[in-house]
DNA sequence: ACGTCTACCGTTTTT
DNA sequence: CGGTAGACGT
């Protein structure tokens, strides 16, 4: 076969990697430097250049959108289809496996999956029944307990609490939680692949099936994995399967959830013979943007090393902008995103970036000013909405009557008269005889034990879900979704609220049915397509709803943010305890990730970046001063200009940078100083000269305050 | 069973 | 300051 298609337009690195005959490569892939197209192209060379079978490899993803990227470009440029390879996310391969195992994995047939919602849920349930008090123990804080256990592939059992009582509360939790999960054939998140790992680990003939079955593995973002994916990559990558990992350890922004960068350099010492190539030739941003984000991460210690670079001109410089106060810097980014559409280019094209949800308020007050179309990602799932959910419960229920958590979201959903009384008779009578809650309500039902209104409602409820199961099973997906809409009132419900969100709700049931209609049940082979669908729609939370089609302003958190890549972007808030945040200053490890994700931002950038900051900010209805983030002064000044024009109010934050333009009584704006009676601050403001001369500063612990240098002794720290 | 009031809380969120 | 979850009152 002709392999040019597959190395043409490769450069030496990408090349060396695609073609690596090493059993063990580590692929350490700097910010837009092509790791995607490293991957898909060192696939089709296995597979055009040393006969490996697709059916022998499988790629791992984090996300949906980069495996269904990564398979459409696999089967582009081999010019044939990937479905025989294993190409998805940890999540859809660890339920592939379970579905196909269940029984092994001592898991019902009919086994659905929880969201972090109805997780909750079901935690919050269990924490009820064991009179913990939800006020002194957070089911939130019991639901991060249970899911970081899973993440480093602990049960109960595996728990020590040496007496604390966090631990074996928890973990009493724990336990009482997967007891509730196991009537109810419910897998979470990590439970998916904690037990696909446990059903690896615990039976040898099928570990040895898959070990000699799969030649090759692939894993995009390595940095990102956790103990128990790791765990999981190294049993099924037995001694003569070749592995390839790709990341980048700056760019690892979710230590808070799990993921370990160490993974990185525990795979280079695991794997014996494992070669490392580093691709550093960058083909998105200007030299300028990449000298900045190299500066700003060179103040990193704890990194593998990459220096990016280009081939590609210098650029312009990057901006600062120093805006008065919160407002007034949406003002700025609506007026320059205004000036860039003049100027013909498309609003799709610009990204505005920040590092809490709570900013994109203020900005989306001024694009709405100024007519400027705007899409916000983040928020609800498709999938995720509350009528959405209803209904899926509703079909849960009737193709697994053990789902107590789906019993629990519909059996007064819409309102029947089954008050919150009569649910706990039903869950008390489920609890005295072990059964799900299903059960315990026909058995209610039978002996009449409720009132005879409520014992007419729950019959009522029991009759519909059975019934509904009955009449609609054998017709196609999306009918069966549509009657069960209607039939349930679910519709009419929704159809009583007022206001625009009723409307959207009527939107998202119609559009629940035409999605079950466009479902290619082909993704989820030797599955109904009822559990294909509703697996689908917990694994594929689907997209945040937004036109999609109009041209508009893209706004997101930097951590959305990654992977994407825009010609011009605004970072917001680029301010000390916003950026980085006050929770993650302290510590020397989460700081670090809080520079990483300035090193995600700043390469976001293709041509043209802004940079800002607010003096004055209101957060939570208190005024701050913050100072300038620790970010923007890690960039070298030769690469930044300030666009403030009026400077009355402040100097150029980098006017002290370079001897000459020392701030005239010896202090930099940003600058930290002490003071002795009012402690640490940092230097907001100067004016005047000489004796007159005064700085305003903005004291930890008091607050801003002006004060005569000659007076004041401040010492610089 | 529904609506109103209040107390609380307030990074980031691939699945 | 603003959103929301749960309590409380009708």
């Amino acid at each position: 076969m002709d392999v040019t298609p597959i190395l043409d337009g490769l450069n030496k690195a990408q090349r060396e990697a695609v073609t690596a005959d090493n059993q063990a490569l580590l692929v350490l892939a700097g910010a837009g430097s092509g790791k995607t197209r490293v991957l898909v192209h060192r696939i089709a060379w296995l597979i055009a250049t040393e006969n490996i079978s697709p059916h022998a490899i499988m790629a791992v993803t984090f996300t949906n959108k980069a495996s269904h990227e990564m398979k459409n470009r696999v089967e582009s440029l081999l010019g044939r289809s990937a479905s025989s390879m294993w190409i998805g996310t940890f999540h859809g391969l660890a339920h592939r496996l379970l579905r196909a195992h269940a029984r092994d994995a001592e898991l019902p047939d009919t086994f659905q999956i929880l969201d972090s919602d109805d997780q909750l849920r079901v935690i919050k349930r269990v924490m009820r029944e064991m009179n913990l008090d939800d006020n002194e123990w957070p089911p939130k804080q019991a639901q991060w307990f249970i899911n970081k256990q899973k993440d480093e592939g602990k049960r109960p059992k595996d728990i020590q609490h040496n007496g604390d009582l966090f631990i074996s509360t928890h973990t009493k939790v724990y336990h009482a939680y997967q007891q509730a999960c196991a009537t109810g054939g419910l897998v979470d998140f990590a439970e998916l692949l904690l037990k696909a790992f446990e059903l690896l680990r615990d039976n040898q003939h099928l570990r040895e099936h898959y070990q000699e079955r799969f030649l090759h593995l692939l894993v995009d973002e390595f940095q990102d994995t956790n103990g128990i994916q790791y765990a999981w990559l190294r049993l099924i990558s037995a001694s003569n399967c070749g592995i390839t990992i790709v990341g980048d350890d700056d760019q690892s922004i979710y230590g808070w959830r799990g993921a370990k960068i160490e993974n990185i350099q525990r795979f280079d010492r695991e794997f014996s013979d494992a070669k490392t190539i580093r691709l550093e030739q960058n083909y998105r941003s200007t030299g300028t943007i990449l000298k900045a984000a190299n500066a700003v991460i060179a103040n990193n210690q704890e990194r593998m090393g990459k220096n990016l670079w280009t081939d590609d001109s210098e650029g312009e410089p990057i901006s600062l902008y120093a805006a008065f106060n919160e407002q007034e810097e949406a003002r700025f980014m609506a007026a320059r995103i205004a000036d860039w559409h003049q100027q013909g280019n498309a609003y799709s094209e610009c990204a505005i970036l920040y590092r809490s949800n709570a900013q994109s308020r203020v900005i989306e007050e001024f694009l709405l000013q100024r007519q400027i179309p705007y899409r916000i990602y983040g928020g609800l799932k498709f999938f995720e909405r509350a009528e959405v959910k209803d209904t899926l419960a509703y079909l849960r229920l009737m193709y697994n009557n053990q789902d107590d958590a789906a019993f629990e979201r519909v059996v007064n959903t819409p309102p029947r008269g089954l008050g919150q009384k009569s649910v706990e008779k039903v869950r008390e009578m489920a609890r005295i005889d072990q059964s799900t809650l299903w059960e315990a309500a026909q058995k209610i039902v039978a002996e009449s034990a409720l009132t005879p209104k409520a014992t007419a409602a729950l019959s009522g409820f029991i009759e519909l879900v059975k019934l509904g199961y009955e009449e609609f099973h054998p017709l196609p997906l999306s009918e069966q979704i549509q009657l069960t809409i209607e039939s349930t009132n679910l519709m009419e419900m929704y159809a009583k609220e007022k206001g625009e969100k009723a409307l959207a709700r009527k939107e998202n049931l119609a559009e629940l049915a035409s999605a079950a209609r466009e479902f290619d049940v082909e993704d989820y082979p030797d599955l109904s397509p009822m559990t294909a669908f509703l697996a689908h729609a917990s694994l594929e939370a689907g997209d945040t709803q937004a036109e999609q089609y109009e041209d508009c302003v893209q706004m997101m958190t930097l951590h959305s943010a990654k992977g994407l890549e825009f010609p011009l972007v605004f970072i917001a808030g680029m301010e000390e305890k916003l950026f980085p945040h006050m929770m993650s200053m302290e510590e020397a490890d989460k700081l670090e990730e809080e520079r990483r994700l300035a090193y995600v931002g700043i390469t976001r950038a293709m041509k043209k970046l802004y940079l800002l900051y607010a003096e004055k900010r209101r957060l939570w209805g208190k005024e701050t001063y913050p100072a300038v983030s620790r970010f923007i002064r890690e960039i070298p000044a030769q690469l930044k200009e300030e666009v403030r024009l009026n400077s009355q109010l402040s100097q150029p934050v980098f006017a002290g940078e370079s001897e000459s333009a020392q701030g005239a009584n010896g202090f930099n704006l940003g600058q930290f100083v002490e003071h002795p009676k009012f402690g640490v601050g940092v230097i907001l403001n100067y004016e005047g000269e000489g004796a007159q001369a005064r700085v305003q500063v903005n004291f930890d612990s008091v607050g801003a305050k002006w004060l005569v240098l000659a007076y004041a002794k401040l010492e610089a720290c």
